[in-house]
DNA sequence: GTCTATAATAGGATAGAC
DNA sequence: GTCTATCCTATTATAGAC
């Protein structure tokens, strides 16, 4: 019989996977339509602009899917350290408690990154942005506020870079537990 | 007339650059005899085992290099606080303020980090041994301590990271400062 | 040790049938 | 939309002369 045939976003989360997995020039089309199920034929046919127009629509889809499941939430309704729990779990969750690479970390490993800079840019500005507003909502002094958020996501980052160098996931959980008990504390006097 | 014949130290350090700013899927061996201006065959002389030998040479000779220069100093005569300040610019200079990838973080990314995994985890191990001893040494408790260490390499490659993705080296000199401040505080009572 | 030349394969991309 | 077949280049690696 045949393959099932994907809608667009399965195909694209096929291929986010792969670009987590193999990164931007580890990814070949082989694996690709492996993944995918396509022939190449058919992937040109969604990304006429090849391996690169579809990093840049993974890129595109994963903005959405961070604006919807984790960014947004924070501006919406609740407590801010409920909020950022919230948060954090799903990180945990997409990150599969370290074990997964971070896809905005292995694009921006590419040896030419340049299609992907300002994307990536928009995304790290617009994390940070989103936990430095979580902050002040907390009555965090907006220097400060970004700081820490920024530290966060340095942290989040750091700690799948080495929990995959190292094999040894536990940084990442530690990393997660650290942002929790500092992020939103009261700023020293 | 001839090109200057390189040491097997020059080449490793030329290897290196192009790993560190290629990424060892993207870096091709084109790209590397331009690097060192040897040819092909004469690479496979000193690296018969081809790329991954290249790769894997090059991790051993930073791991001396790392070792004489960055951690070997920091058991050694002085007061911690400058130990650390020197190590930290030390590494300042060499990520050369945030521009630069770090090297271990580029070939954890590889698609294939099966070769590199073992001698990845023995220099990150290193690298936090080091940092939690310096802080032992200066009387912070082994658990703490250890921790401490850790999160200073995560802060590092995390900025690494954020500085690459975003474009913004400035991520990676808070990161130092940071750590410089934080690593050898005394602990919370 | 280094070179030129070349093998053998894998890579990205396209054509045209269905 | 998807397939098979194919093109062309880049890639890794080797052979053999000097």
């Amino acid at each position: 019989m045949p393959a099932a045939i994907l809608s667009r976003e399965e195909i694209l989360a096929r291929l986010a996977d792969t670009f987590r997995q193999r990164g931007y020039d580890g990814a070949s089309l082989a694996d690709i339509a492996k993944a995918t199920g396509l022939g190449k034929s058919s992937l040109y046919h969604y990304f006429p602009g090849g391996k690169e127009e579809m990093a840049t629509g993974v890129l595109a889809a994963l903005s959405e899917q961070l604006e919807a499941g984790l960014f947004g939430p924070l501006a919406g309704p609740g407590v801010p350290a409920r909020k950022l729990g919230r948060m954090l779990d799903t990180l945990d969750g997409f990150y599969n408690g370290g074990r997964n690479a971070c896809l905005l970390e292995r694009l921006a490993a590419s040896a030419d990154r340049s299609p992907f800079q300002r994307p990536l840019h928009a995304m790290f500005e617009r994390w940070i942005g989103a936990m430095a507003a979580l902050c002040r909502e907390a009555g965090i002094p907006a220097a400060t506020a970004r700081a820490r958020a920024e530290d966060a996501v340095v942290r989040i980052e750091g700690a799948l870079v080495l929990s995959a160098g190292t094999g040894d996931h536990r940084p990442f959980g530690r990393a997660l537990t650290a942002i929790r008990r500092s992020l939103l504390a009261p700023p020293a006097p």
